[in-house]
RNA sequence: GGAGCCGUGGUGUAGUGGUCAAACAUGUCUGCCUGUCACGCAGAAGAUCGCGGGUUCGAAUCCCGUCGGUUCCGCCA
């Protein structure tokens, strides 16, 4: 008999089915038992009505987590949850699994704490919500691919293994290359402008790698960054227009391909309004002088504490889940960043701030080759290590932009989990390098 | 790099100087139960309270060290 997978059975009410998959829960109500079958999709239960049903089940030992196949009529029973049922089963253990797994998995939430659940990631990540929650993450890239597909976007593999420590910030790993220094990838930044060069627009789903020693909720060394970068802009708010319509194709393609799993994880999914509100940085920080008396103007940067307020800010006067937050100071900014034409001091650059935590960085990027040079010698960097990059400017670029939104943080601010450590099935921290 | 908090059965917690040879929930095991869906009921097993030292008549509890975890800041997605 042919396999189905459990999300599926509504399909067949009559018919005589098979579903394969993990014993998720084992009720034993004496006269009847209830056995719930997880697979890769979800779960159904099944009914044995009598109790030689179970002697496979006796026979093997197995308990929780044994993997099996039940064979059954499928039968639309209002009391089933889910609403439908398989009834007279037979059941056929494939692998016992006879000692209790270290994680509960059977009960409607994880009881573990993060550090044991993270040990046990294994198991845990089998758990009903924490599949659901991965497959958001399997849906925010799908809904990411299709809107930029959709608009002639090329998508593009960079190297993640390089020469030199690219741009400036963040700390890299180093790597023994064949006896040569080497570096992870943090960024590619570099080679997705290059790029531009040949395709105009491209974007890429792939891990940076970070080797920030910084241990928050918000951070992890290993990541997924979404990235765009494409030519023939009139300024970092072309590329905001895009990125808003990204947000809106993301969300679109969860609530189209991840019905069950938004339910089952109560996601409050956000509103994306047809303009997403923006707000320039001086102002911003105008504005949280007025409003929390805070002195932050001046400062080069906002803080996490700022971000939440401007959050909350967008929410009560916008009713906005996300808020841009333009031109940030040029000194904080990368080298290739674009200053603002009017005011130097600052640049073509936004954050998209989603429920109060930052979210996306991108905009505008220098595309001269002359303002490259000058941007180096302004930021004492020296011209030698950037010659492969700078030989695209040298040779043609139009004006370009482009962003990078972290999946993990994504996830985090949509489901309004504690942590990114929590998004991600093995999060690499400042001291979890397993499993 | 800086600061704070926390380590108690498999798991999550309570206990903050004696009444603790450690409590509760859940899981596990045994028995009962024919519609559960966090099933229910009865019973059982399971912890030298992270590790080392100190204070004290007495330490899970206070102090010091150490190891592990976690949160916040800086920085960033």
């Amino acid at each position: 008999m042919e396999r189905i997978r459990t999300t599926e059975v509504a399909a067949h009410v009559g018919e005589r089915v098979q579903v394969a998959g993990w014993l998720n829960t084992l009720r034993r109500l004496g006269g009847i038992t209830f056995l719930v079958i997880r697979d890769g999709w979800g779960t159904v239960q099944s009914v044995a009505q009598d109790e030689s049903d179970l002697a496979p089940l006796k026979e093997a030992d197995a308990g929780v987590e044994s993997v099996l196949t039940v064979e059954g009529t499928v039968a639309s029973s209002p009391q089933a949850p889910g609403g439908f049922e398989l009834q007279n089963i037979t059941v056929n253990i494939i692998t016992p699994v006879t000692e209790p797994p270290p994680l509960t998995l059977s009960k409607r939430e994880i009881k573990a704490a993060q550090p044991t659940l993270l040990d046990h990631a294994v198991i845990g990540n089998r758990h009903i919500t924490r599949q659901a929650m991965l497959r958001l993450g399997a849906g925010i890239m799908m809904g990411f691919r299709r809107t930029l597909n959709a608009r002639g976007f090329t998508e593009i593999q960079t190297p993640k293994i390089v020469e030199s420590a690219t741009e400036s910030g963040a700390n890299v790993f180093k790597l023994d290359y064949f006896g040569k220094p080497a570096y992870l990838a943090q960024s590619p930044q570099f080679y997705k402008q290059i790029m531009v060069g040949v395709f105009e627009r491209v974007y890429e789903v792939g891990p940076v790698f970070r080797a920030e020693p910084h241990d928050t909720t918000r951070h992890i060394n290993e990541y997924v960054s979404l990235d765009v970068e494409f030519g023939f802009i009139q300024n970092h708010f072309t590329v905001m227009a895009l990125l808003r319509d990204i947000i809106a194709g993301i969300v679109s393609t969860l609530e189209e391909t991840c019905s069950s799993e938004l339910k089952l994880l109560e996601v409050r999914m956000p509103f994306v309004p047809a303009e997403i509100p923006h707000i320039h940085f001086t102002d911003a920080q105008e504005l949280i002088f007025t409003q929390h008396k805070v002195d932050v103007r001046g400062e080069p940067d906002l803080s996490p504490q700022d971000e939440h307020w401007l959050g909350e800010w967008a929410q009560e006067k916008f009713g906005s889940d996300f808020l841009f937050v333009t031109g940030y100071p040029m000194r904080k900014r990368p080298f290739y960043t674009y200053p603002d034409p009017d005011r130097p001091e600052y640049s073509n650059s936004f954050d998209l701030v989603f429920r109060g935590t930052e979210l996306v960085t991108g905009g505008q990027r220098l595309h001269l080759y002359n303002d490259y040079l000058r941007a180096l010698e302004k930021a004492h960097l020296p011209v030698e290590p950037f010659t492969t990059y700078l030989e695209a400017f040298r040779y043609g670029m139009p004006p370009h932009g482009g962003f990078a939104i972290g999946l993990e943080r994504f996830l985090m601010q949509l489901t309004g989990l504690p942590s990114v450590k929590l998004t991600t099935m093995f999060p690499r921290d400042i001291n979890r390098l397993s499993p």
